[in-house]
DNA sequence: TCGATATTTAAATAATTATCTAAATATATA
DNA sequence: TATATATTTAGATAATTATTTAAATATCGA
């Protein structure tokens, strides 16, 4: 989860989101939208593919890149719990966390 | 919005936000929390501050923090138009811009 | 007013991330 | 097979961000 908060962090990387929303492109397409060298944008679409926020699969000379959702969505999720937005069940998690006891540091919540 | 997605790619700035939603608290107090010194932990208050996530305000010797959830708002619509689970009015934006292109480049869209 | 407490700001450094050019890899096609 | 095209990987550097200690600021209470 954090790997795809920061990935979005990046606005380049946001735009790349949304050019894969309308329809799925090929690397170099995406790298056209934008004034930056083919590599750095082939490291942003690793960094989005690592995040799991989007697929690649090579179609001959070309590699197609296309929006995986199933990540967004459980980002979202956490919005919606966040913001009260969503479901109740997690609105009244009165699990006051006490502080400096710091146990279970690997725990990887979010 | 980029200073706010900034803002939450950090897994101790989130877990302020998830303190502070709980109830409003002093920078000590969050500072407990965490294995950081205070001026650390004062960083993050500020980078929260100013994506406009947090609200500060002085009570005597104490400062005391407290949630903001506009903004959380606001990136939640971001998901909500992007994962198409919301109002449907932005879904078939086919505003298709072309590559190369790049004018208005300092528009700050999302 | 003085000393203690709470918090931030400053200054330095470390760590991470972004970016570029050049080179490597993979595929297509003549 | 040789050449051209598409993309990534490597290596270097620049830019940004995180972190710390020390100092500064603000408020409280004796």
């Amino acid at each position: 989860m954090n790997e795809s908060f920061k990935a979005l962090a990046d606005p380049t990387r946001r735009q790349i989101l949304r050019l894969l929303r309308e329809k799925d492109r090929t690397a170099g397409e995406i790298a056209d939208y934008f004034n930056m060298s083919k590599p750095s944008i082939s490291h942003h679409l690793n960094a989005l593919k690592h995040a799991g926020l989007v697929q690649d699969e090579r179609q001959g000379q070309f590699i197609l890149y296309s929006l995986d959702t199933t990540v967004l969505e459980e980002v979202l999720g956490w919005f919606l719990e966040f913001t009260g937005t969503g479901k109740e069940s997690e609105m009244h998690s009165r699990t006051e966390s006490k502080p400096k006891q710091n146990k279970d540091k690997n725990r990887e919540v979010d």
